[in-house]
DNA sequence: GATGAATGAGGATTCATTCAT
DNA sequence: TATGAATGAATCCTCATTCAT
């Protein structure tokens, strides 16, 4: 009856709650790895995180939720990792030093969060219809877009999405391709991304400098 | 029974397979398109062919089968259609107007024959263990080195099977999002896409048209 | 602690139980509703009373005991509202106004209680294994027959009981009618069972009256 | 090539077909018997039939649609068994004669065909939403209607059906009884039920009587 | 070759019930 | 008492694949 037993008790059931959460959000991520986001089944992360399947179903109504809520925590993770800081760019920053410093922090999150590949790279029909995908999607091309904003502040709108679109585009296929490789050649493709990034933004960028 | 019989017999046969076969990797091809690869199903592709189950496994093991076969044919018909030519550049071509040619016949083909992307996309695990995905990969690169080998002449063949890589990955990430719009906004897609191969590799080649 | 918290505490806690019980009864009522008995699932009992499947279980050993219960208390509820009095018939009462003021009554009851044709009605299995189907159709029955009892006093106890169950089986044929509609059909289907029943029981009334 | 190996292949074909199918109403049949339709799972009806769940699939898409299928078969066969002779009566005849004739033969192919007292039943909840039974309903209204039409041919369309609604209810409500009861018991409600159904129609006819 | 019936394991999801807290 | 996490068998249904005809 003492405001601490009515805070503490649930605290405390909420608690194994949150763990199970975890737990089961840290299988998920492990299947959704191994086999695909399409392939994984529910029966597949209970097993991995060595429960029921009504325990699973106890936290999240359905496989999607699972995803929506492992790319809700990544991102999360993101930002508090990497910070707001992703967007606002100094204008003095040489082109390159902010390309290959988003690059790289992007990477580094990456290469330690391997589902956040899958998560992203989403269903395999084309369309892609899942919500998952969709929020992680539309969320990443905002923070892209913030951070071309401050490299880019005149563009209209829509160029701006577009190119969003475009460098979010070469990251995705780019990191494909560093999650394949390892050492030397894993290095060597990062510079190829930042390579690619950098000279597609060389010119739409120039005027800044230029004006400078 | 009688020696023609024997002769024009199996000639009909297998007309009458390929026909099969042609109608069967159709069908394939819309189910892959509507359904993603690793959602479609074998019963789904039969039905969608008009014939039963049965028919599918006289001509292909599994579902793999049906989709190298279809990927072996797209090449086929993409290398009758646009030539070996593909490879071989003048070398006095411009770079942008080697690179637009080739996008825009890539391009083209690549909306006339919407399974090629999802072939292309494959199965949405990130290591792809899909034969009929790898092969086709595989195939498509050995392409892509082969127009680089004679843009860059001079480059160590690992450079080369890198910048393949990443050519490649552009254009199936700018393939995605031009296939995911529209009218003018497609076309600035194309144009993106273009762009971003060029301005990557304007450098490499620089060399050579500095030379000449 | 104290002896007297075991006499007070006891009483709290049974005040307590006692809304416990009728909340989860409530929920069970609405649920038996909605789904029908064979559908409806302890944990959605549980969730519109708002208390947890645990706390359900610690008043109900499973669903049979809550539909028995719920039975009960209608049944007691009944008993309350129009009195032991559907029963003892003054003999002079014309026979039409007897059922009539029965049908109504009873009608009432039910249209007030939607669950009470749930429970009469059942799970769907013809012969009716259900405890509380049992209980509830037991007790009707005897109420039938005790109104019968004063309608017809010579009558043998088989005809007596075969008598009341007809009865039963009519009104409850007539209850689904009457419920499956509105405002006159409404109406007019209850008239109709008053009409069936007065002309089933006449002419078994019929001695009495002319001997009276 | 020959039209019999065009027609007869088939046949042979459908026909194993046919026999699954039969097969698999049968146990359907059984199964809704023993535990009711909303209790009834196509595994169940798929393990009496000694077949796979697979199999069941093959034929049917779901559990309604047996009970459709079924609830067709039984109607066609009352039809087939008592002809369409169910609704014209001879004007002449005497109405004890016609309602106990047809209660007979509905009885009959009642106590016949359990099943079809399991369907009429339907799911358990009040509304009952199921197209199994609200088909097998109206077809068995319309049926009555038929009959009614021929002894109330005055009746104006409205009364007609209510009428049909409630002769309707109480033959299911008789027929409960009578199946839950054997020997000269159950006679004794089959003659109950008779007598409710005439003497609930011998005012209405009353009128064409007299004027005969 | 062609058919379509057959399989049975596996998919997502639910549910009555129990148990630690 | 009350909670809510946990269970695991059972639900419906699908699918790649095989096989008798």
């Amino acid at each position: 009856m003492s405001d601490t037993s009515e805070n503490e008790q649930p605290r405390r059931r909420q608690a194994r709650g949150e763990r199970r959460i975890a737990q089961l959000l840290q299988a998920a991520a492990q299947v959704f790895c191994t086999t695909g986001y399409t392939a994984a089944s529910t029966n597949a992360i209970a097993r991995e995180a060595g429960v029921s399947p009504g325990t699973l179903y106890q936290f999240f109504p359905n496989k999607e939720a699972i995803a929506i809520e492992l790319g809700d925590r990544l991102m999360h993770e993101m930002r508090e990792t990497y910070g707001e800081a992703l967007a606002p760019v100094d204008p003095a920053t040489p082109l390159e030093e902010a390309i290959g410093s988003a690059v790289d922090r992007f990477m580094a999150f990456n290469t330690e969060h391997p589902v956040f590949f899958a998560l992203m790279h989403g269903p395999d029909l084309p369309g892609g219809i899942t919500e998952a995908h969709d929020q992680l999607h539309a969320t990443l091309i905002g923070r892209v877009e913030g951070l071309l904003a401050s490299l880019l502040p005149e563009a209209p709108p829509a160029d701006l999405t577009r190119t969003a679109h475009v460098c979010l585009g070469i990251y995705k296929a780019g990191l494909e391709l560093v999650l394949a490789h390892e050492g030397a050649e894993r290095a060597a493709y990062v510079r190829e991304v930042k390579n690619v990034l950098v000279r597609y933004l060389e010119p739409l960028v120039g005027d800044r400098l230029g004006r400078a």
